[in-house]
RNA sequence: GGGUCCGUAGUCUAGCCAGGCCAGGAUGCGAGGUUCGGGUCCUCGUGGUCGCGGGUUCAAAUCCCGCCGGACCCA
């Protein structure tokens, strides 16, 4: 039995509401403020298990988790002027205490550069001190005025886990972009999530930074979504926030930052695209419950029923044993074909049942959330098996994400072409490109896509750019977008 | 930035264009029975400020205006 992409596919917009609510994820559209949502105990708990992953990976590179203040005085945020013009129709202010003004105006933080650096400004005076690497987990702030969606596009982003760092050098900075890459490299590569690594059109950067390099998934509609940004910024807040450091020489000198952040939309894509018709599949990784097992009761023998609830437990307790979190669905109501279903939709990765047949042979039968493949084991085999299977549903699932980039992604040879792929929904688009921004707008302009970028890793070109005919220097990624 | 559509019970939805009957159904929930290895079936019961505010009318879920919220399309 395998489950069909059917509605994931083509009716991915509902699909997705439907998994976010109908598992019990996250509650969006009903709590009376737009772009705004709610974390439910299960959802908080696959948050939870993303957060452990991320701290560990940032604090084994040496970066330090902090808290800065959600609020950001005006004459701060408007020190950088190239960073706030970027922001300045989507900041959310805090004006008023009360009934009465506030003395000061006050951002909720749209992101965190200005805070930081000032702050850095007061704490680093040596070129001993550096580098520095801060992270934190926080929420941010837009006022999005178009259409929002649940983790994608929202007003309050609740887990943005940015980090800020500082060099002595413009070379240190780069070199802390190159390791942020590989950090979220890794993340993704653990989650199975497939991803394209590009570098941003100048007029698409962040606000203020002297590059971006930007992660990018492909949802089940054939929408890029990014779900990872590494800027370089140079010494545009440093200088606009006058942080000095002490040379070796002596000389006072403005050092080099950078910033990356992975937001909510990390989780909207693990859920996204490890799934089928049924539903999600969660990653084992940071799936809360790897195992659910279900006990079919035995007809018309009470007693039979109960052996099988225990042998259920000692299942339970043997895995609990090995650090496989388990849980019993003993539900009387439900029947088992019932429960099948629920737990499909909440992702729980395998499945265990247990019967009559179970428990008159010693052995247990699990089944697999991905391929639904199911197979009966001897009890003795249980942690063994159990552990093996996770670790394949991880790799299957990421060779499956894998497999669905790289068949979305096609290389158009001109602009006629390239124009009816994307509107074909073949996915990302690859075109030659002359390296001017008035082709990459005009490509924009034409196509309907929008530009993302030039690919991260250092590629062979040979042609002529789609728009002017000139010599191609790059090539240059287009897709619809989140 | 421009446009289109939608909001009815916890959830989904019919009714709206063409105003008038107790706002109908499905699902969920509760009780009882039957079943339980892939959504069993039956009976009974429960559930509604028709998004909010105003207007037109003898009469508004239905028409008009404003607001709030949600989805989609185009640039």
């Amino acid at each position: 039995m395998k489950v069909k992409r059917e509605r994931w596919s083509s009716n991915f917009s509902e699909w997705y509401d439907w998994v976010l609510s109908e598992a019990e994820i996250y509650d969006y559209g009903r709590y009376p403020v737009k772009g705004v949502g709610i974390w439910r105990p299960y959802g908080f708990k696959i948050r939870e298990k993303l957060l452990e992953l991320v701290r560990r990976e940032l604090n084994q590179t040496g970066h330090e988790e902090v808290l800065f203040p959600l609020l950001i005085p005006e004459e701060l945020i408007k020190k950088e002027t190239e960073h706030i013009k970027g922001f300045e129709n989507e900041v959310l202010w805090v004006t008023k205490g009360g009934e009465s003004e506030t003395d000061t105006r006050m951002a909720l933080r749209p992101t965190s550069e200005v805070a930081i650096s000032y702050m850095e400004s007061l704490w680093l005076k040596s070129y001993k001190q550096l580098p520095k690497k801060y992270y934190q987990i926080v929420s941010i702030f837009r006022y999005e005025t178009k259409a929002t969606r649940p983790l994608i596009r929202l007003r309050e982003v609740t887990t943005f886990k940015e980090a800020h760092t500082i060099h002595l050098t413009y070379d240190d900075a780069e070199r802390q972009v190159m390791e942020a890459v590989e950090i979220y490299r890794k993340i993704f590569d653990m989650l199975g999530i497939p991803y394209i690594i590009s570098r941003r059109p100048d007029w698409d950067k962040f606000p203020g930074a002297e590059y971006t390099i930007a992660f990018e998934t492909l949802m089940p509609d054939l929408k890029t979504l990014q779900i990872g940004t590494v800027h370089h910024l140079g010494q545009k807040f440093t200088k606009a926030l006058d942080v000095k450091i002490q040379a070796e020489d002596g000389s006072l000198v403005y050092p080099h930052q950078t910033s990356y952040g992975l937001s909510d939309r990390v989780i909207s894509a693990l859920i996204s695209i490890h799934g089928d018709d049924h539903g999600p599949i969660l990653h084992p990784l940071i799936a809360p419950i790897k195992v659910v097992i279900i006990p079919i009761p035995s007809v018309n023998n009470q007693k039979e029923t109960l052996n099988i609830i225990e042998h259920c437990k000692r299942v339970k307790d043997e895995l609990g044993k090995n650090d496989v979190d388990a849980t019993i669905d003993e539900d009387t109501e439900l029947t088992p074909g019932e429960k099948f279903y629920k737990w499909e939709l909440k992702g729980v990765p395998l499945r265990v049942e247990i019967g009559p047949r179970e428990l008159n042979s010693n052995t247990v039968y699990i089944k697999r959330r991905d391929t639904l493949e199911g197979k009966s084991i001897q009890f003795e085999e249980l942690v063994v098996e159990v552990t093996r299977t996770l670790t394949e549903i991880g790799l299957y699932l990421k060779e499956r994400g894998e497999k669905f980039l790289k068949e979305h992604i096609f290389k158009a040879e001109n602009l006629e072409e390239a124009k009816k792929a994307l509107n074909e929904g073949k996915g990302i688009v690859e075109v030659h490109w002359c390296n001017d921004n008035k082709c990459g707008l005009k490509l924009e302009e034409i196509t309907g896509g929008q530009v993302k970028g030039v690919p991260f890793e250092k590629r062979e070109v040979n042609g002529s750019c789609v728009v002017c005919g000139k010599t191609a220097t790059n090539i240059l990624r287009i897709a619809k977008t989140y």
